[in-house]
DNA sequence: ATAATTTTTTAGACAAATCTAAAAATATTT
DNA sequence: AAATATTTTTAGATTTGTCTAAAAAATTAT
């Protein structure tokens, strides 16, 4: 596998847990910035090593065997994440691009033992699973902070959008991931939300909302 | 800079270290596996970006940038070994291969962050040194066990060889970095060591002896 | 010092991954 | 359903790093 093939499979693997359809050419090649023609040569090649279907003008998707190696990748990029965060220090922004890199690093030594060393996470630093050996991924069930209702409790599970200036900004609300708070209101006028997080009162945009991921917490525990 | 680029920079900066003359296309070629004529363009290429200095037929050597470039590849190669020993429970011949993929990812701050975790290490599991962040590398005044002299005491400090296979066998001597010894005997009959280490008396072959340095200890310590 | 050998370079080819431009297929509009 | 627009594929070119085979330079031997 080169690196490149390596980055196809696992974009088409994101692409396929949003969409369940077969991916568009365009589609990958938007996430890699690349040309739509580079794309169709690459799933030829793809196709060719069976690790994709592919019918012309119809899309891709991916192979059993193609679904394991992608979640392979994955698993890799997240578990250095962790590392990144919890051992080296690194900020949860500062880490995805040199995950990019680390996650193409062929030892599957290496990633057991280093999932040991991190004594066996299970979400990354933003909130991701991180699939098991297996590529099985355990699911949350998480909302947006955009569908809470005033009065409850949630706790901060993740991010929608990870994208260094998300990050940043959460860092100036000091809003963190295992952080907990209670809705106060919506407000009508621009759909933007109060709470109480950590003893201060602070407001939260839409679009803010939109791109925190929550979890209920129940009154009895 | 290409990972391709960065083998060449890396493999002639340790040719160097040895030779002090200029660096022969052929040795370089012979190190890297590769063919004499793919290594004179490659080397036209560094000399195109000052890398290296070049005359034809004439042989190369680093640029003042070329020798920093190389020893910060070398830097990140020892530190990752001292990561995957140290921190991930590694063995001493295990973890070269992995350091080759290691030492091409690009970030500073990351390299800096993992010299911090493990605690600034000065030298590799092989005993090797490691760069600092200028390059400068501190010597360690070693010599090999082979001229070592009956009766003295030493300690295991380094390998000459670092092959997987002379790595495993030193491990069977139960020879370890950092260990002292005292050698008995040297035999005239096939040059062979006999040493007591750890209690036990052990033979070390004259092939053995020419790979592993050694240092003096001297009684007031 | 000339001949033979070895080393190095050049010239031209190839595979991988990309690109542009044009053609073909599909989707959307009217 | 025909016309238009979009998406996808094909064809051919480019770049990077490699190769083989032949030519050129340097070294070694006679």
């Amino acid at each position: 596998m080169t690196i490149s093939e390596e980055n196809y499979l696992k974009i088409i693997y994101h692409l396929s847990v949003v969409s369940t359809k077969e991916i568009s050419t365009n589609a990958i090649a938007e996430k890699l910035s690349t040309k739509a023609s580079s794309v169709t040569d690459m799933i030829k090649k793809l196709a060719e090593k069976e690790l994709v279907f592919y019918q012309k003008y119809k899309g891709v998707s991916l192979s059993p065997k193609g679904v394991l190696i992608a979640a392979m990748i994955v698993r890799k990029h997240r578990l250095w994440e962790v590392f990144l965060v919890q051992k080296l220090g690194f900020s949860w922004d500062e880490v995805h691009e040199i995950a990019e890199e680390l996650e193409h690093i062929k030892s599957d030594k290496l990633i057991d033992k280093l999932d040991s060393f991190l004594d066996y996470p299970t979400f990354d630093p933003h909130g991701d699973p991180i699939p098991n050996k297996n590529g099985i991924i355990i699911s949350m069930d998480k909302m947006l902070l955009s569908e809470a209702k005033a009065g409850s409790n949630y706790l901060c599970v993740g991010v929608k959008n990870s994208s260094v200036e998300f990050l940043l900004h959460l860092d100036k609300l000091k809003i963190k991931l295992g952080e907990s708070f209670e809705v106060l209101s919506k407000e009508d006028f621009d759909d933007s939300f109060t709470l109480t997080l950590k003893d201060s009162i602070i407001s939260v945009s839409n679009k803010t909302a939109e791109n925190l991921y929550i979890k209920n917490i129940f009154n009895h525990e």
